[in-house]
DNA sequence: CGGCAAGTTGAGCCAGGTCAACTCCGGTGG
DNA sequence: CCACCGGAGTTGACCTGGCTCAACTTGCCG
């Protein structure tokens, strides 16, 4: 049985991560599928096409992060959504509704699947739809979660937030208190509704009072989970970053 | 075959709405699926409780709004999603993340799905599958949409794009210009990451621009759909809540 | 080593949050 | 039928969190 799974899928994100779709399909229906597929790798910062959309609105990332951006009139940009190993990106709607661009954050890799076999796929096998159906329902949930941190969180709370979401999401290479930050400064504060000063200054304070290290830009541990927690939740910080910095910044230059 | 149809699912939002999901099953499908369901009401401001959401995961709003609501610890409240008729609600995942509370916006009126038999036509069925299906990822993409509104955006341009995403939401009931706005004040302030007061005051700088009418608290008149898009994808208007209200708050108080 | 992009720090300002007073309206009871 | 009440909405005045702009530092790539 083994041997007759493709080798491509033996190391796909598909089949490893992504609750295991992948796993849940037969060696024939995982070889057409394997048939069909194809990977595409990008660059950061460049966008996948329309047109490429258009033919294959099926695909998983294989690794890197693909952001999903908006942008305004006047320039404002928004990152609307990230994707990470694992997930599945269908955007077979995309024509009907304005829903962004798809753009790579950093080296990125993508397996493009065929709608045709996915949807026989989705068709014949039970397990396969309810992981997928269960997937999609969690992008959506997970979707909503970060709209109500943007409506009413504070820079702070929301950048707390942002590391619990990061934890949550590549629950295998956090080991539980270091958590890798798939995105650079300014595409985290695209992504929070922020600017990339204000997320310099929420990281300080929370190293300030030791609730995180920074070890890298794109690595943190967390020193306190609950301190963070409660941050994170809204037990509204007497230490806003106007009353974190300004003292701080006072003492430094006293000092 | 329409004789087969049984009386209650000829005024169903799922049957008439919501893509004509139950249009795509057979009458047979139709009866199974009719025979094991129920609608339940709600009165404004009740909470749709968790064991119930266990036992009915799956339901369609066929009357009046239902709200998604996130309470951080502090008491603060946001309205993560709006759910209005013939959208389908499925909370199978309810148990695994905190999504939040549904509670009724209005007086609701929901018919509640067996998942069995929803699975079932789901499964035999490949046009209702995609029916719901396409449901389902309009409403992930809807709430992507709705976070970059939050990310971005200024008061007033929140709340024109809100406007917009009513008139696309009920394209019946608005002929064009006239849209009708499902909640409360409180309730959109709750949505849109804002306080009543703001959204009073950017309604009032809409009226005194002549793009739109407030006939009634729920619903308004466009008069000038061009500027009401251009404020909504951001053209950044010249006039923010300060240099409209200030300049005009003056002007009476002089006058 | 030089040049550019990303990130950080600082200072000032303004959009919108906050609080308080007032109006409006639907329901209730006398 | 009107007096009263309470909750929603509106308006005003003030205050502050975080945006803006500018200067500086750091890190990366050739």
């Amino acid at each position: 049985m083994s041997d007759q799974t493709p080798e491509d899928c033996k190391i796909c994100a598909l089949f490893c991560d992504s609750s295991n779709f992948c796993a849940t399909l037969s060696p024939p229906e995982l070889v057409s599928l394997s048939a069909k597929s194809q990977t595409t790798t990008f660059k950061r910062g460049q966008t996948i096409h329309d047109d490429l959309i258009a033919r294959w609105p099926i695909f998983v990332i294989e690794s890197g992060v693909m952001s999903l951006q908006h942008l305004l009139n006047d320039g404002r940009k928004t990152i609307a959504a990230f994707y990470t190993r694992g997930d599945v990106v269908d955007m077979r709607n995309s024509s009907n509704r304005k829903v962004g661009h798809l753009v790579a954050l950093s080296k990125l890799k993508v397996c493009k699947l065929s709608p045709r076999i996915f949807e026989s796929i989705v068709h014949s096998n039970p397990r396969a739809r309810s992981v997928i159906w269960d997937s999609l329902r969690d992008q959506s949930f997970r979707a909503i979660d970060h709209s109500s941190d943007l409506a009413k969180k504070q820079a702070l709370e929301k950048l707390a937030s942002f590391i619990f979401e990061c934890s949550h999401r590549n629950p295998g290479k956090s080991k539980k208190d270091r958590v890798e930050i798939p995105a650079r400064r300014l595409d985290l504060a695209e992504y929070l509704g922020m600017q990339p000063e204000t997320v310099s200054r929420c990281y300080k304070i929370l190293e300030d009072q030791k609730i995180i290290k920074v070890s890298d830009l794109s690595l943190i541990h967390i020193l306190d989970t609950p301190a963070l927690r409660q941050i994170a939740n809204g037990a509204r910080a007497e230490q806003t970053i106007t009353a974190g910095t300004r003292p701080n910044l006072k003492m430094r230059s006293a000092g």
